[in-house]
DNA sequence: GGCCTATATGCCTAAGTACGCATATAATCA
DNA sequence: TGATTATATGCGTACTTAGGCATATAGGCC
């Protein structure tokens, strides 16, 4: 109980949703400033979004230089993984195909794999 | 997206993903003071979060007399199916098994498949 | 009609939350 | 060391929400 519901809450926000579905589908580690881009939305609010999927383990970050990067935990519980599996395959729709878009046009700007440019550029 | 968020909204509530766990296993239309009991709750507290999950659409609800049923709608989407597997499969613990035993005591009242008592009985 | 019972809802309060702005932190590089 | 860049966070405000209490609605039955 005291583990379901903040990870319902969580994702009862849009844009945490949109975020955790951009980490699930990339297929790896995306660092804060790709999704701000992907999303089109400020860095500081999706600094604060990722914070409060952090906290309640649905996903987990790592720097690399002064880049963070936001990816899906290692040895997730049942729940979790089931919880990962119905964003991917059911969240569907025109707003989360854009996002998915400038998502994929953002990574094409990574250089050996990793991201080299902040927030803010197209 | 404007379908997605409002459902783990609903579920974000602890009471709520009690009441909608004890619905889905059930497996059946289960009336407003069954539910009280099971969750060991006054009765205009589980009426009020049976509300929103009718208006998100996650439950369904159909009268009976003075009794009012809630049930699992018919065609909902991918989404809230995937949604419900994850509850009833994935949702798990001792307080979930307390719920869940409270319940089928409560059903065991019932008079040919209809609920024939009010809040309060145990 | 009037009464009883199951359910819904309006009101109030306390607590929580997202947003925008500004600023702090942390790491790299000159 | 200082400057620059990516990220995190503190603050204030407007908004939402769960809970408890009381009451309204609705159906069954005399």
């Amino acid at each position: 109980m005291k583990r379901y519901s903040p990870a319902f809450k969580a994702l009862s926000d849009p844009t945490r949703l949109r975020a955790l579905r951009m980490i699930l589908i990339a297929g790896g580690p995306v660092c804060v400033c790709e999704l701000a881009d992907a999303l089109g939305l400020p860095q500081y609010r999706i600094s604060k979004h990722l914070a409060v999927l952090r906290q309640v383990g649905l996903v987990a970050d790592s720097r690399v230089g002064t880049w963070v990067y936001y990816s899906v935990p290692s040895n997730v519980s049942e729940f979790s993984s089931g919880l990962y599996r119905l964003v991917r395959e059911r969240v569907r729709g025109p707003l989360f195909d854009d996002d998915e878009a400038r998502l994929k046009a953002r990574l094409e700007l990574r250089e050996e794999g990793r991201c080299v440019v902040g927030p803010g550029s197209k």
